[in-house]
DNA sequence: CAGGTAAGATTACACTGTAAACATTTTAAC
DNA sequence: GTTAAAATGTTTACAGTGTAATCTTACCTG
């Protein structure tokens, strides 16, 4: 009759920490940014609007932690993009930013978060900066061996990887922010667009 | 001993429709999109908290107009830059890039709310619609240009410029967003790092 | 000059973030 | 095991904030 005790979680909720996280995350993907309140998060946590604050400083602190289980995910997906395209510079840099752009276009609000370096001061929070930097050290591998196995110039590679990361960011943004509505509806032309992008840059950055 | 009385202008306080404007846009530059509350602005403004519903059905509306405000801000840089600029495509080119990032990296807060197409419907707002329109309209006319009289790759001239627009737009939010501390402080840096952009964007873009 | 209308002021209310005081459960020391 | 201490959660309280409703004043038109 007890309630069900799952192993490893301490103390009266069980992990309000991350619940709290998991609770952040639903509202922030079902209603934007907006909808993102402490009080709500508490409640469909199931506990008082007070218990937070046992576990998040401030709203910030809990934006901080849900900006870096967005970081975890996009690392995944980056991974998983990788790991699935053909081993050719080309295919992995595309498969990369589809990857990229894809996420952004599911998940945008939490995709304005985890890039919102005016409300969340990173150095604050070393974590979450350092889970971002994660998925930067990818793009950075990525651009290094196509720098050894393909005909890319030759340089810095954190500058080719600014460059691309720019490019694909660039775009990933002006689609969350609604800025291209003509192809938002129109996953087809999002891809081609994707692909123009990637042909654009690797073109550019290719020896000639 | 009357108030001065400025002509043309109506009513009780002068203007207040664009003193408010002017208001929160200034609160926007000094401190962030969390410095701007209307209670505020309208004290600003000289006013009491009711008054500015008189002029801006909520909150977002005043966004919207600063929004709007902002992109004609941008324009206007856009287009002194390209008549400074030496009638090279590629200059051009250049120095759009560095007014639009230069701008961004001036007023990022502005910036942020100017894209931030979560929080502002665009079609609410037809005339921010149309001002931002004016602001792309530049670069899409900018990269025609190109494509005459240049060996830019033909194709339709928006494809071009959305890649472009990415480009540029994606390194100006990576640093608004404090995404690149490493050159943050670092005009010099900055400067390389959006010539490395479009010196690749231009070999991308121009035909083998 | 009289009424109407536009602009602004007051008041009121619900909702937030957050601090402080209180309560309860778990952990740890003996 | 009992008990003190620490960790966790609740309640209460308060200052801002957006905004609706009502009241007041200034201007404008007939």
């Amino acid at each position: 009759m007890l309630p069900p005790k799952i192993a490893n979680k301490p103390y009266h909720h069980g992990d309000l920490h991350n619940a709290l996280i998991a609770a952040g995350l639903a509202l922030l993907n079902e209603g934007g940014a907006a909808a993102l309140d402490l009080r709500k998060v508490a409640r469909q946590a199931g506990v008082s609007h007070g218990a937070p604050y046992r576990h998040f400083a401030d709203k910030q602190a809990l934006l901080a932690a849900i900006a870096e289980e967005g970081f975890e995910q996009l690392v995944a997906r980056l991974q998983i993009a990788l790991e699935e395209a053909p081993n050719s510079f080309f295919d992995q840099l595309l498969s990369t930013a589809q990857a990229y752009v894809r996420f952004a276009i599911e998940k945008p609000a939490l995709m304005r978060e985890m890039f919102s370096g005016v409300t969340i001061e990173r150095m604050t929070y070393p974590t979450l900066y350092s889970t971002s930097k994660t998925a930067l050290n990818l793009i950075i591998e990525l651009i290094q061996r196509g720098q050894e196995q393909e005909n890319l110039i030759p340089g810095d590679p954190i500058n080719l990887t600014l460059v691309a990361w720019s490019q694909i960011h660039g775009l990933a943004m002006l689609l969350v922010e609604k800025q291209l509505p003509h192809i938002a509806d129109d996953p087809a032309a999002i891809d081609q667009l994707i692909r123009f992008c990637i042909q654009t840059l690797y073109n550019g950055l290719a020896q000639k």
